[in-house]
Order: C-alpha cells, then structure tokens, then sequence
DNA sequence: CGCCGTATTGAGCGCTCTCAAGCTAGGTGG
DNA sequence: CCACCTAGCTTGAGAGCGCTCAATACGGCG
C-alpha cells in the first residue's frame, strides 16, 4: 500500500491527472492515502503484462521506469518505447483487446492500475475528460521513432535529447541517469549494443556528453542538437 | 458536388461510417446524394493541408491515396505515411493544434472534410461512439513502422504485404497497383529509391512478385512472408 | 519526334554489423 | 580482506549491405 506523499507527488504529475484530482476525488486521494485505483509494485525485470494477455486495464507510472517489447527472430527483443514517471502505458492494447507488446520494469516501479471498464465509465460521466483523452492519445501518436534517422549517431543524439525532456520535466538540469541497458538502447534504435557504446563513447571524446557509466551530463547542447538535425 | 453513388460505395467502407451512418443522418446521406460532411476534391500533388497549418479538421478518405511528410534538411521528405479510401487522416495534429505533417495527394482524390469542432459536438450528443474512436486512435497506435526492419528486404517485403491487405480489404486478389513512385516508397522506408527498385527487382527476378512498373502480383505469398519476417 | 520525369542498373565507398577479446563494477564466499 | 565470478560495457578487426554518383532505359505527352 503507498503512502500519501508518494500517491501525491506522482499523482500531480500524472498525465491522467484530471480523470482523478477533479472535484471531490482530489480530496478523498489526499486524505486516506491512496489513489482513486489500485498501486502496484513491480521490482527489475518484473513484467506488467505479457503479449496476448488480455487487455483489462491501461497503467500510470508512479514511479520507475518500464519498457515494451516484441519478440524478434533470433531471440532478440525489438523494443517499441519507454516510459517514465507520469505517463501511460496500455493505449496501444485498446483495439486489439489483447496485448501486442510486453512491458517489463527496468527499474523497481509503482504503477496505477486503471481499469478500462471503469475508465469508459468515467469517461460517460464526466464527458469533458473525453478531449482529454483524445489529445492524450494524438500526443501518443506523434512520439517519433528515432528510426526515421539514417545514421547511429542521429538516432542516439536524438535519444539524448528525448530522456532529458521526459526524465527532468520541470527542470532545466544537463544531467540524468540512463535507467536502461546499452543493449536495451539499441533494441529501440535499432542498432547493436557495440554501436550505441561505441556512439556514446565518441560523443564523450568529443566534449558533446560526459558519461560515466549510466550518467550522462550534456555539454553542449547545440552540438548534440545539430548531431539530431543531421 | 460528389454524386450520390461515389458516397454511398465510400461511406460504406469509411472508418468514421458510425458517425455518419447511423439513424436517420443514413437515409438523409443516400437520398440526397451528399454525407453529413463536405467533399473535396484534390488533384495529384495538391496539398490537402500543409505543416504549420491550424488544425481544424479530420479527414476521411473517399478515393484515392494521400501521403504525410516531413521535410527533411537536405530537401528531402520523410513520408510518415500513407492513407488510402476509408481511411482517416489528420490525428496526429489533434494535440499539437497544428499539423506536424504536410499531406498531399498521390493520386487524384476525394476526402470528406469532418470539422473536429462538430466532431467533438458529436461525441458529446452520441456518446456510445467514443468507445469507437478510442478504438480508431488505439490502431493508429499499432500501424507498425517498417523501420524497425533491419534490412531493404525486410521492409519492402512486410510494405508490399500491407498494401495487399489496405488496397483490396475485401477481396483476395494478389494484384495491386503501387500508387507512389520508388521515391516515396524509399523515404518512407528509409532507403533510396534506388535500394528500392533494386530490391523490387530482384523479388521480380526470383519469381516472388510479378512487377510491371506499377502493378504487382505477388506470385510467392509464402516466401514473401518469409522475407518480411526476416 | 524530342523532351522530361521516373525507373533501372552498375561500380566503389563508408557505416554498421558480426565476431571476438578485454575491461569494469558489484556480488559472493572463503 | 581478497580471490573469484558474472553481467554489462568497451574496444578492435574484418565483412556485408545500402548509399553515392553516374549512365542508361523507358513511357507519357506535347
């Protein structure tokens, strides 16, 4: 069971905020200490759903990081996107009725379950929510693929770029921890693991990053920007 | 003024039809020859809606095929996608309140132009069609990007797949007629339109496909499948 | 017929992959 | 405390695929 900080620090960040904070709700979450829906909690490599499970419910991330994935060839994984503290997992599961994807945690996580039946019904009253939703679901639709660049180190610049907005929202710091595995990066940009470190090495030779290890400060943000541009 | 047959064959197959069709706004829509919606008509080339424009309206495809691009740096075009009759075109701007994407036409075409202002106010009156538009915006979701293939066979074999399935959805013929050029087809996958005439070719030359330079017949489903899946 | 846009085909180069060998940090057990 | 182990990361050398640049072929249309 989470406590109250926890549920209101994450909830006030949550994209689907407006569903549960409106009117009286806000209330009942801050006062007793739980959210509007069930918390889970899920520890590294712990999956939230696996392909083909049947789609119930879409989930809001309190807290950690996860995955989605599909299952390639040769036992690869071709990862489909991250998600991070705040944003919603699930939307792509609602027309098929059953996963299409698998989403594991790369870090320990808190997730909100919302159960889809209970969403629509929510949705039928409080009907102002629904251009919530639409655009929500617009926004998710112009998640570009970083595959769209031709080379390595377009796709890994842009990368960057990305992490920093979603990992430090509000903030205008230079500096995060990658929470996923160089081998994980490359499944989503569609290169190996030797290319993506050999990339992040020469971006850090040449001044554009620091990295050691999993963090990586940016140095010069024109530079790593006109890198993404092409 | 589109006539009445030419709306009554392209309803029929629209993905947004609920919205229209149900009722009385169906007998309204077949007698007197126009839908609930204007039609416009646009000539190869012709823009339907340009980046930066405000966003006003969805548009659902009666005939013919358009494409989304971005422009790229060097004059290039990154083709985000095609859109064939029935389908919907414009989501993606619904967040953003501007179009992220130009889009024009490959072929001669006739949309059906759905103000998202009404739209919404449809929502509002007919709420049992927004479980169906979630489920719309939920399989745009899904419409894979053939970046994610590795290699130039991969993507233009799982491309010519969806085209099979986009351009004769009722039917089980295995010809289609390519509406865009080796150019379009190259941005879009990510290759040149070079790669792609090569790889076409050699399809032809292995007796996979049958190609006569727009019209392709695919000889070898299987294989082809294969191809696609790496 | 001649023009022009599109498509095809060829030759050589460069980027990324493959395969392989170290390297580092963190954990375990003696 | 150290030796050892393991997973993840880094770095190197060679090969293959797609890109670039270029020439040629084809078709539609005035």
């Amino acid at each position: 069971m989470p406590n109250h900080r926890l549920n209101y620090e994450s909830c006030t960040i949550c994209n689907l905020a407006p569903f549960c904070m409106g009117d009286e709700i806000i209330s009942e979450c801050s006062t007793n200490g739980h959210s509007l829906f069930k918390s889970k909690t899920l520890k590294r490599r712990e999956a939230l759903y696996l392909l083909k499970n049947k789609f119930q419910s879409l989930y809001a991330i309190q807290k950690g990081a996860l995955k989605t994935y599909q299952a390639e060839s040769a036992g690869k994984e071709l990862i489909r996107g991250f998600y991070f503290t705040g944003e919603i997992v699930g939307y792509e599961a609602i027309h098929p009725g059953e996963h299409v994807f698998s989403a594991v945690a790369i870090d320990d996580c808190v997730v909100c379950e919302i159960p889809y039946d209970e969403f629509l019904e929510m949705l039928r009253e409080r009907p102002e929510l629904q251009k919530h939703l639409i655009t929500l679901m617009s926004q998710q639709l112009n998640v570009g693929s970083y595959l769209k660049f031709t080379t390595a180190e377009q796709r890994v610049a842009a990368f960057l770029l990305d992490l920093l907005n979603r990992l430090n929202p509000a903030d205008d710091a230079l500096e995060f921890i990658l929470p996923m595995s160089r081998q994980d990066i490359g499944n989503y940009l569609g290169l190996t693991a030797e290319t993506t470190s050999r990339v992040l090495s020469r971006l850090h030779k040449n001044q554009i990053i620091k990295l050691n290890r999993k963090k990586v400060t940016i140095l010069q943000m024109d530079s790593l920007k006109h890198l993404a541009d092409g």
